[in-house]
RNA sequence: GGCGUCGUGGCCAAGUGGCUAAGGCAAGGGUCUGCAAAACCCUCAUCAUGGGUUCAAAUCCCAUCGACGCCUCCA
């Protein structure tokens, strides 16, 4: 039974569909402006993950992650490049669509775009204009009416008046509240803008998504996904809109990442204190990120530093090492020991689930998929053949791969170069044979500087990438 | 000030009432090896602090200290 935290409730909750075995998703994406960081990154790991996982229990996930491609800071930055403002989120569209690519996240279903969606936020404003929702202002703008809703704050845990209270949001006068959010900004000159019965502007940034979820996966949806700084006022936003307009529940589900820290502050690109994808994978492969993601608790502020990433490395040399093939001469596991690998394999793969299963609980699951680690090396110790290993090492890609680790399956390695690797490595043992020690060292360490390991067992001669 | 998350070995981290507190990294010892490497085996924590509840608590309650996030654009 998969159980999931809930951030509306506070609790893990048993997930159940609305439809069965369909899960309706929505993950809130970037604004883009400029180069996605790890931190982004991290979000979309996590989701990658949970989507990845719904999948291999058997669900059709319906995915959806949206770009916000108009707002304020597109607009500022493209003026001071002195472009078009959509040609500049055209651009970092594609960059991060590489970085995900790169970074092995699933395509989404649709990638909705706010400058795409205007006809059903238009709508969806008048819709909720006609129902006492919100209203158009002197100005131009358009906003929701908070004090109309008795459930605004349910997400965030805040109430209205604490908020007023402490609140540094500078009083509008246009607004009836001050917590009152726009939905619909008007233009200022030199602004993109479009049509509306209120003039020519733009949507608000909680609005777009809101429309997109209607438009794209319906009115109800089963998971609703984000960094945990979006539950204000973002999600509080988005549900107030949604529920408002349709008068039903929005997302049953409210899963939120925890964020990604450098040097004990959150990576951000206001703070400036970040990390590039495309400066990580300069660096580190993609599964290095992805690992040091896995060996944590989505919810819970991740640590970025050198130490965790060197460590996250050698986590993944060590998931590959049960990959690695039997020696050309072994002769072959005993019945008992091939029926241990089976019982162990069997453990491994239930053990996974069952922590999986917990809320996405990815380190209880790669503990393990490390436990199936060791398995498999003491099998191949003992004498097992590749075949024999072979069911083993199946499942571990079959579970690593829900992860959506790759474990540098590097597509043809060396292509030709292969078969004379392994004539070296044939003449290097002649040379030990011969008690030629001078000789076969001298091609270990050469081929070591070349990027090929070579490790002699009893029963032969392994070499690899 | 308000809301929320959290504090487990040298580091990361699971576990949220009861068998010997998962797993990874690092470290030390050992097996194997011509030497290595890899692998395998062994060793390494009483759970921020102080109270309380309970037959029993890392796990529940209270307090204290500390960290982080949100309350303003933000994954």
């Amino acid at each position: 039974m998969l159980r999931v935290y809930n951030t509306l409730t506070r609790k893990k909750e048993e997930f159940q569909t609305l439809e069965p075995k369909v899960v309706k998703m929505y993950v809130c994406g970037v604004t883009v402006y400029s180069d996605a960081h790890i931190g982004h990154a991290m979000s979309a790991i996590v989701f990658d993950v949970v989507r990845r996982y719904l999948e291999y229990r058997g669900y059709s996930v319906h995915y959806v992650m949206n770009f916000t491609d108009v707002d304020d800071k597109i607009i500022n930055r493209a003026n001071q490049k002195g472009m078009d403002p959509q040609v500049l989120a055209e651009t970092y569209i594609q960059a991060y669509r590489k970085n995900l690519e790169d970074l092995n996240v699933l395509a989404a279903t649709a990638n909705p775009r706010a400058t795409q969606e205007m006809p059903q936020i238009i709508r969806m404003i008048e819709g909720l204009i006609e129902k006492g929702f919100a209203y158009p202002a002197k100005n131009g703008d358009v906003y929701f009416r908070i004090t109309k809703d008795p459930e605004y704050g349910k997400l965030s845990g805040r109430r209205i008046d604490d908020m007023q209270a402490g609140s540094r949001i500078e009083i509008e006068e246009e607004k009836e509240h001050p917590m009152d959010f726009a939905i619909w900004k008007a233009a200022k000159p030199g602004e993109p803008a479009w049509d509306s019965p209120w003039g020519k502007g733009r949507p608000g940034w909680h609005i777009e998504c809101s429309a997109m979820n209607l438009s794209h996966l319906g009115e109800q949806i089963d998971i609703h996904g984000g960094g945990n700084d979006l539950i204000f006022p973002h999600h509080e936003n988005e549900i107030a809109q949604s529920e408002s307009f349709t008068g039903k529940q929005f997302a049953r589900y409210w899963m939120h990442n925890g964020m990604l820290q450098l040097q004990g502050e959150k990576m951000s690109k206001s703070l400036g204190n970040l990390v590039t994808i495309d400066d990580f994978l300069a660096r580190h492969e993609a599964d290095a990120l992805r690992m040091m993601v896995l060996n944590g608790s989505y919810r819970a502020p991740l640590s970025y530093s050198d130490e965790i990433m060197d460590a996250a490395e050698r986590g993944l040399d060590r998931l590959r090492s049960a990959l690695k093939p039997a020696p050309a001469g072994a002769v072959g596991a005993a019945a008992e020991l091939r029926n241990t690998l089976d019982r162990q394999t069997e453990a491994a793969q239930q053990t996974f689930v069952e922590a999986m299963d917990d809320d996405f609980n990815s380190s209880g699951g790669l503990a393990a998929l490390f436990e199936l680690v060791r398995a498999v090396n003491t099998a191949r110790d003992a004498g097992a053949t590749d075949a024999q290993l072979k069911p083993a090492q199946d499942t571990l890609k079959t579970l690593t791969g829900v992860l959506g680790l790759r474990l540098g399956e590097k597509k043809a390695s060396g292509g030709d170069a292969d078969k004379f690797i392994g004539l070296l490595v044939e003449v290097r043992n002649e040379a030990r044979k011969q008690k030629n020690w001078a000789l076969s060292d001298l091609i270990r360490d050469r081929l070591k500087e070349l990027g090929v390991a070579i490790e002699d067992n009893k029963d032969g001669t392994i070499w690899h990438w």
